[in-house]
DNA sequence: GTCCCTATACTCGGATAGCAAGTGTCCGAGTATAGGCGG
DNA sequence: CCGCCTATACTCGGACACTTGCTATCCGAGTATAGGGAC
C-alpha cells in the first residue's frame, strides 16, 4: 500500500480540527508532517478529486475538509489515494491452459476470487466504520496534551 | 497485491487433488495455467520454504503438498507468497515535524494506525477462515464436470 | 474618505524525471532413475 | 536371473536482466489580495 495513504489521513485529521472556514496549504501541511511537499500535494489533489477536500487557490488558500469529518471514512480516503482498484485481481486462470474449455462454459466467479472477494469485503467495511470523527476522538484521548499545545501555537504562526 | 498469489492459490488446489505421494513438477503446473514456467517456480519456492508444499528433486520429483488441504489456509499462502509484511506501516509521522516532542512522551500506538490494523486483522481473519478444502469444496460444485475429466485426462498423459 | 483598478504574489493542477520493487529469465547443484555390467 | 554400479537426465534452487508503477520534483494557469490612484 502507497505510503500516500498515512499521510494523507494525517493531513485530514489536521484539516478536520481547522477553524471554520480556514485553510492551510499543501505547504504547510507538508511542513507540519514533515514530507516532501511537491509529493504531497500529489495526494492532496487525489484527495480534492474525490470531494474529500476542498481547494482553494490564490492567496490565503490551501485546502480544508469538503465534508464533515464524520461523513468521511478511512475507506473514503484510501480508495481516493489508492484508485480504488482491488488489490486481488482475478485473471480468470482457470479458462486457460490444457484443461480449460470455452468461455461460455464458466457460469459463476471462480471460488478462489470469491473467496478474496469476501477479505476484502471485510477489510473495507473495517475501514468504513471508522469516520474521521472517530479518529478525532482517539487522538483526543491520546495526543499529549503539550503536543495539542504546540499544534495550536505552530497553526497561530504561519497563518499570521 | 503480487499476481502470484492468484497463481499460488489455484497451484495449491491442483496439488491437493493429486493422489497420495503424487507430485507434479513446476514446469508442468506453469503448462497447465498458462503461466511462464520460470517465474511459477519463484513463487514455489517461497511456498516451499513456508512448508506450505514439499519439493522433491530428480527424475519423478516435483511439487507436493506439504499438509492436509485442511491445514492450509489461504492467509498461510498469501503470507508465504507475500512476504507476510503489513500492507499498511505507519512511519510515526506525528513524532515530526515542528509540533513534535520528545519520543518517549508518545505512548501507545498511533491511532490511525490502530484503525488501520483492525481492518487488516479483518482481512487476515476472513482469509484465514478459508481452507485449502474449503476451496476444493467450492470448486468441487462449480468447476463444470468436462473441466475436471479434462484434467484427469492431462495429469494421466503428464504422468505416463 | 471611499471606491475602483491594477499589479502582485501566492495557490493549486498537471506534466515531467528517478528509483525501487515486482516481473520474467537463465543456468548450476543435487538426486532418483534407468540401463548396463558383472557375478 | 539377480544385484550393483555408473551415466543420465530431470528436478529444484538461487543468481541475473527488464519493466511497470510508486516516489519525487518542477513549472505554468488561475485567483484573491493589497496597494495605489482617482473621484
Amino acid at each position: 500500500m502507497s505510503e500516500g495513504v498515512e499521510w494523507a489521513i494525517h493531513c485530514c485529521t489536521l484539516l478536520a480540527v481547522l477553524p471554520e472556514g480556514e485553510t492551510l496549504p499543501a505547504a504547510r501541511l507538508a511542513e507540519f508532517h514533515a514530507v516532501p511537499p511537491a509529493y504531497l500535494a500529489k495526494h492532496l489533489q487525489a484527495l480534492a478529486r474525490a470531494g474529500i477536500v476542498e481547494s482553494v487557490s490564490g492567496p490565503r488558500g490551501g485546502y480544508r475538509l469538503g465534508r464533515p469529518a464524520a461523513a468521511v471514512t478511512l475507506l473514503d480516503v484510501v480508495d481516493a489515494v489508492e484508485g480504488g482498484e482491488a488489490p486481488f485481481r482475478c485473471t480468470e486462470i482457470r479458462q486457460r491452459g490444457p484443461a480449460s474449455l470455452p468461455r461460455r462454459e464458466y457460469r459463476g466467479r471462480c471460488g478462489i476470487a470469491r473467496a478474496m472477494d469476501r477479505a476484502e469485503q471485510a477489510w473495507r467495511q473495517a475501514l468504513a466504520e471508522q469516520t474521521l470523527d472517530d479518529i478525532l476522538g482517539d487522538l483526543a484521548r491520546d495526543v499529549p496534551p503539550a503536543a495539542a499545545l504546540k499544534t495550536v501555537a505552530w497553526f497561530q504562526e504561519v497563518r499570521r
